[in-house]
RNA sequence: GCGGCCGUCGUCUAGCCUGGUCUAGGACAUCGGCCUCCCGAGCCGGUGACCCGGGUUCGAAUCCCGGCGGCCGCACCA
């Protein structure tokens, strides 16, 4: 399935210093799924997490939260991730098809209360019963399997105490919401945010940083009252806003259906206010910020049964890539009481936030949009990938670009080598830059573009006369003057958008 | 996890069938030098690989077995 273009995109990445596949150059059995970001990789994850600070966080007034990655057993049982992430499953070995062992017994042989049963009673039973592949009619099975997607670990020297690491970042947020209320004066809804890892043992990791096995997750977990979830005045502002959408009622079309804000609210098909008003801003997230084309992105509708344990209703929002076509890039699941209610049943503590507008504490419903990071990195530097003829070069939004500027000696005299190398130390007070003088010019340029540096400066003997340098931008080779006085003023200026030509005088 | 195909410098590859002239060759990239007044130019030089382990053999990149990893399909993706 990988094409020229994510091939290249990975083989970059791993060239330059985006990211790569961990250990394997040293360990040849270090397993899959575990990919370590590198110098730019580090650079650019950063700034796609501040950009989601800046529109979200900030914005939507968020308190952030940073929990640990270890957590206590009794989280995932109130959670439900330990009996819906443990199936004890059996292989046909003649059509290799899965089965979980409960469910072919309970259908077959009409046994409950299984629940208990360890993978060799299990097995017996199989056999005992005569269960067969409900595909191939085989009744030839593999030993029964515990399958956990959670990886478990223990606690302390008696190592009594099973903690695992965790799968998402929401249930730390979940059972801190009592404190993070009473730190932000009782505000509801309340929006709690979090960047963090999240660990998933898949069976079968892939396509590079699609499927890993440690990943970072961006998650914000709205708390609000079902009855007055209070989003009038945001609503109002996205109203008239499109939002495109794959329905479930769709699929088979797989055309996408636009609506409105509005109408999506009236017809009932999401929710309430709140939630459309967040569909709404992550959509313009993804397409406004983290520049995605808008018919490159879509929601994609989970039904009933595809639904996770705990959703009401779930979107995947989707971005499409000839090479991937669509894949899940941000879950937005509308989570009502689950987890809280799990919580305070398992613990017995009481978990439930003031409501000003009732005067008394709610059980809250929880609204979810969650980012994959680095599922976004590699949709970046894959969406954005051109090859123009030998040229090639990452057409990144400037502010996500790892190198804000690279700076360069026209050649390499030792009066220009002076220049350039002064700018350079001024330019690091408030940029990522970069400084080069290897090689031609021309090839210190194709090298930025390859990784996506927006903009070049270039000191050449204009500049030790009228103290001018010229700015040359990414996407378009055009080149203008501009007078060292004013020239972190024009990057700042041309990484916050405007166009090249705006910032100086052009070069003939 | 199952099945098919595959694994040589960073990348693409020569060599493998027919074991020894392979201290593994080339191209591009990368590094250093020379040159260069604006787009991977040129010249010189350098670093750098047989996925890991075991077996067969006097001798293994080459043959055999196992492991790991990659691609594709199935399954999985709460």
């Amino acid at each position: 399935m990988f094409t020229m273009a994510l091939d290249e995109v990975m083989e970059m990445a791993a060239r330059r210093g985006f990211f790569w596949q961990g250990f394997r150059d040293v360990y040849s059995d270090a397993p899959a799924g575990l990919w370590v970001y590198g110098p730019l990789g580090v650079k650019m994850k950063n700034k796609v997490i501040e950009l989601w600070r800046e529109k979200i966080v900030r914005r939507e007034e968020g308190v952030e939260l940073d929990s640990t990655c270890i957590s206590p057993g009794s989280v995932f049982e109130a959670s439900g991730h330990t009996k819906h992430f443990n199936d004890k499953l059996v292989e046909c070995l003649k059509c290799h098809r899965r089965h979980r062992a409960d469910m072919l017994l309970e259908e077959q042989a009409g046994l409950t209360g299984l629940e208990g049963l360890s993978e060799e009673e299990l097995y017996k039973l199989i056999v005992e019963k005569m269960v067969k592949c409900p595909y191939c009619g085989s009744s030839e099975f593999s030993e029964v399997r515990r399958f956990n997607l959670m990886f478990e670990m223990r606690i302390g020297a008696t190592g009594k105490d099973i903690a695992y690491l965790r799968p998402e970042t929401t249930q730390s947020s979940v059972v801190e919401i009592r404190r993070l209320q009473q730190i932000a004066r009782n505000k509801l809804p309340l929006v709690i945010c979090q960047v963090g890892k999240a660990f998933r043992n898949e069976i079968s990791p892939r396509h590079g940083l699609i499927r890993t096995r440690e990943f970072n997750m961006a998650e914000v977990q709205i708390f609000f009252d079902p009855e007055y979830p209070d989003y009038d005045n945001k609503f109002e502002s996205v109203r008239k806003y499109r939002l495109r959408f794959l329905p479930a009622y769709a699929r088979e079309a797989g055309e996408v259906v636009e609506m409105t804000c509005e109408e999506a609210l009236e017809e009932g098909y999401t929710i309430n206010k709140l939630v459309t008003y967040w569909l709404a801003l992550y959509q313009k997230l993804m397409t406004e910020d983290y520049g995605f084309p808008l018919e490159k992105v879509r929601y994609y509708e989970l039904n009933e049964h595809e639904r996770a344990h705990y959703a009401r209703a779930h979107w995947d929002l989707q971005i499409y890539s000839e090479d991937l076509g669509w894949v899940e890039v941000v879950n937005n699941a509308y989570r009502t009481d689950h987890d809280v209610i799990g919580h305070s049943r398992l613990s017995g503590r009481e978990l439930k936030l003031y409501s000003e507008k009732r005067k008394q504490s709610i059980v809250p419903h929880m609204y979810e949009p969650s980012i994959g990071i680095d599922r976004l990195i590699l949709h970046l530097l894959l969406l954005n990938y051109r090859r123009e003829g030998e040229r090639v070069v990452e057409k990144l939004p400037r502010r996500l670009a790892p190198i804000d500027v690279a700076v360069f000696p026209l050649v390499n005299k030792p009066e220009l080598i002076k220049a350039a190398s002064e700018i350079y130390g001024t330019l690091l007070e408030d940029f990522e830059a970069f400084y080069d003088e290897s090689g031609s010019i021309g090839r210190r340029y194709r090298r930025m573009d390859e990784i996506g540096t927006p903009v070049c400066v270039t000191v050449d003997y204009q500049t030790l006369e009228d103290k001018t340098v010229t700015l040359r931008d990414r996407d378009t080779m055009a080149q203008v003057r501009v007078h060292v006085d004013e020239l972190k003023t024009a990057i700042k200026r041309f990484i916050a958008g405007e166009p090249l030509e705006k910032l100086g005088t052009p070069m003939g």
